[in-house]
DNA sequence: GGATAATTGATATATATCAATTTCTTTATT
DNA sequence: AATAAAGAAATTGATATATATCAATTATCC
């Protein structure tokens, strides 16, 4: 099994214009992790890494598409544009999270856009490839499988959060989020407006600022301009479960 | 490929003690055409089908289960416990709709509960079996991941029709969804009570109640306690996708 | 210095909650 | 089998509340 451990790569690192297979770094998904060294460079073979400024699509949803999308560095944001000009964001993405396509076996129109926030660096992989070493490799696809029903688990749970919740749990939920699976340090720097927090929350850009007031009164966070620093996690989980 | 049609089976339809391969039919997500004979046969072998009531509980959430559902007769419902005692139905599944675990290749730990609403026959396979021939087979595999990119093209859709829409929206989401989706037909027998409308539509039954009232004065639809008929589906239709 | 983002306030509105009544379904009883 | 009794489900109304909308002000960033 391979691992490999992208800091030791310059061609990657330094020079930025390629994409070799220590891009696989091992994380959090471990989707790479059951291919084999030749399998890994079959698959990044002759592949060249992109580049986004902030602010550019990645992906665009209702389009046809069959890249992967592996950020190797800056963040993005994965949303969906849904009615009356309303978005809503799934998730933000970083390092070498992995974005199979959610429609990846199903006519590859993506039913959502990714867009950059900071500058992005990222492979774009061509699922017909992946799909090829699918065949021949049954723990990969098993891999992809579990990479799948993770992603269910995901959207169930939000589902259930963002229809059953008062608006301070879905704040409480997004904060827990940003410091817990985003930024992963405490006082964490936002990339991000107060706009795509309430996005994430599913509510208006002023009931969220109104919400993250009360939790700065209460002493629950501090904030300085794009800086948030949570201080009581406990008090922000009890809320998270309130109902 | 095998096609076969459970109508043609005396011992399942009749007697409704075994799960045969004809259970199998070819259906919405054609999950087993990849199958061969042999396959089927391996699969379904010594598999009983079980019966359950109306109410019965066939899969509980955060529960430990390997099985696949596949039901022969009857309706279920498929849901999340939520939160504050709120539950969140998320189809209601019959003849031959399978249910993959959202956790099959994830620990096995259910993230939905499936109970009864009428009388239900069903088979549960072992998801170990498919594994099995998820191996084995590697277009079977495909179906497999195509049913799951179908499902998750589903949360996420209802997702923002959860979230996004104003209830008479919603109301008229569900009543198409029943027409379209589970009965097929258009003067329709519900199995299910206003509450489960409403768990379905996101709101409390007394809302449900009323806008249904409005559908009823507007003449969109004609209801006689269980029944209920559309009779202006453009209508219902525009009104989903209002705003 | 002009645009964009963040905050605050006042108000409107969608939706839930609580309570009461009516209808329907199930169970029990003679 | 018929009917009464009990329970559950459906409906309707009055009210409370969470949240959005609109408007104005202040802060922040190229």
């Amino acid at each position: 099994m391979a691992k490999l451990v992208s800091k030791d790569c310059k061609l990657c690192k330094d020079k930025r214009d390629c994409c070799c297979m220590n891009c696989f770094e091992v994380n959090q998904t471990n989707l790479f992790e059951a291919l084999s060294i030749d399998q890994i460079e079959s698959l990044i073979l002759d592949k060249k890494q992109i580049h986004y400024k902030a602010g550019e699509t990645i992906i665009k949803q209702n389009t046809s598409s069959t890249h992967v999308v592996c950020i190797k560095e800056g963040f993005a944001k994965v949303y969906v544009e849904g009615l009356k000009n309303k978005s809503l964001i799934l998730s933000i993405i970083t390092n070498m999270d992995v974005v199979t396509g959610g429609s990846m076996f199903n006519g590859n129109i993506r039913n959502y856009t990714i867009s950059a926030l900071t500058d992005v660096t990222c492979c774009l992989i061509d699922s017909s490839d992946l799909v090829e070493l699918f065949s021949k490799n049954n723990d990969f696809a098993i891999r992809i499988l579990q990479h799948h029903t993770k992603q269910n688990s995901l959207l169930l749970n939000k589902l259930v959060n963002l229809t059953q919740k008062y608006m301070p749990g879905r704040v409480a939920d997004t904060l827990l989020y940003l410091k817990n699976n985003v930024f992963k340090q405490n006082p964490f720097i936002l990339p991000i407006t107060r706009q795509d927090m309430a996005d994430l929350s599913n509510m208006t850009k002023e009931s969220f600022v109104r919400i993250l007031h009360e939790f700065k009164t209460s002493e629950f966070i501090r904030t300085e301009g794009h800086t948030i620093e949570i201080l009581d996690e406990e008090a922000l989980q009890s809320i998270s479960k309130n109902g």
